[in-house]
This record gives structure tokens, sequence and C-alpha cells, in this order.
DNA sequence: TAGGCCATCTGGTCCT
DNA sequence: AGGACCAGATGGCCTA
């Protein structure tokens, strides 16, 4: 997926073409230090108010303006309200972002949404999971005894109805399209379904996982 | 142009 | 009372 270019308000802040432009609603700074406050929001809108007539109209026409302008108190209140609110949804966007960074790396131009951020995060632990356990049991049984994919169960106690579809444990085997971040949990279970050879059974989940995003490199010696 | 994704605003609810 | 959290609504940007 290519990136979005999208004005958000820490984009804006520095940029004083797009302050002319937007309104002054979604300029309050966001910094790690959350010290978005009213008082900001009270400079940028004298800051607005100096603006000429045909930028005010633009501000008034801008995205997110806010749809009941309340004097007063309450609209002092609501102010306040919505910086929190940017604040708290943009330090959730950051966790993402701190998530994404350590998933595992993806071709440039292929950040992932949120909601893959989140299935793909949950199908690399499994997979981590998976490994640690198959690892284990690898170090106490004999080396011809690949485990059978089927004995594999999710570790995870998230239901399917939470992530709208099963688990990658519940296809009968691996397969890149089970690990795809794009249609892991959407497609039913047991679709796409193969028979791997011995080889490929025995070899740890996250290796294929690992591949499944990484192209054809093989990382295997990487990730044990 | 439709659909997906996103940021933001908003009002409601719950908690401290 | 005020803050955190949530979900719905809205509108912009981008891609197929």
């Amino acid at each position: 997926m290519s990136p979005k270019v999208q004005c958000t308000p820490s984009d804006l802040c520095s940029s004083t073409h797009s302050l002319g432009r937007l309104s002054p609603n979604i300029l309050s700074p966001v910094s790690e230090a959350g010290d978005s406050s009213e008082v900001y929001s009270e400079v940028l809108h004298e800051k607005a108010q100096t603006f000429s007539g045909g930028e005010a109209a633009l501000m008034q026409n801008s995205k997110h303006k806010p749809r009941c302008e309340k004097p007063g108190l309450r609209g002092r209140r609501r102010m306040k309200a919505n910086d929190r609110e940017r604040h708290r949804m943009h330090n959730l966007n950051s966790a993402l972002n701190a998530l994404r960074s350590i998933l595992p790396a993806l071709p440039e131009d292929a950040k992932l949404t949120k909601i893959e951020t989140l299935r793909f995060a949950h199908n690399y632990i499994w997979a981590l999971t998976e490994t640690l356990r198959m690892a284990d049991q690898l170090g106490h049984t004999p080396d011809y005894l690949p485990l059978p994919a089927s004995n594999l169960s999710s570790p995870t106690s998230v239901t399917s109805s939470e992530w709208d579809s099963a688990s990658p444990a519940d296809s009968c085997c691996w397969t890149s399209a089970d690990f795809d971040p794009r249609n892991s949990y959407t497609s039913s279970p047991g679709k796409n379904c193969k028979t791997l050879t011995r080889h490929e059974s025995s070899v740890f989940p996250l290796t294929f996982y690992v591949k499944s995003f990484c192209g054809e490199k093989d990382l295997r010696n990487t990730w044990q």
C-alpha cells in the first residue's frame, strides 16, 4: 500500500501556508509531551481571526470545523475535550507505529493499516509462540518426528468471533496466504489448504511466517 | 467515481 | 466536576 499523504495537525503546525487554510480546531499541537491545551487552542483561534476574509472563509469551510460553536463555558469544555481526544488518538497511533516497527520488515510501500497491523501482530505472536513451543518439543523428541501441523494449537484466548474469523492454527497447514496480513482472519478456516511435505511440516512456523512477508529470502538462520 | 482509510469532532457513559 | 473511553458522523485523500 502506498503511503497516504494526509494533513495532520502536527504537519500543519510548522506550515503557515496550511495554517491559513485550515480550521484552528485541527491545529492543536501534538507532541509526546502532551502539551495540547486550551491555551493553545485559544492562541490559534486568535491567529485565525487575523486572517483576511478569503482565508477566513476557507477556514469556515475547511475540514473538521466545529459543527456547533458553543460560546462560553460549554464551548470551552468541548474544545478541551477535543484536544484530549485528539491527543488520546495520537497516543494510540504512536503505539500502533511502535507495534509496526517491531514487526518483520515489509517493503517500503507496504505500510500496514491499523487493522492489518493488529492482525499481523496477532499472527506474529502466535507464530513466535508456536516456534518456541516446537523448539522446546523438538529438544526432547527424536528428530525423525516432525510435528504435524495439525498438532498446533493457537496459544491465544482470542476467539474467532473477536477477530471475525479463525486464527491461523485453524487451517490444516501453513501457507503463505495464511499469513498474509491482508487476508489473515478474513478467509474461511481451511481455505487454501495444501498438504505439506514431511520436510515442510518440520520447519518452524516462524520461518514460513517470515518468508511470506520477506519474499524469497529464507530467514531461517536469522530467526533461529 | 466508489470504496477504503484516516483524522477529527461530538455527545454519551463511566469512573475517580 | 472533569477526564478517559467509546462509537457514530463527517469529510478529505488516495487508489482501483
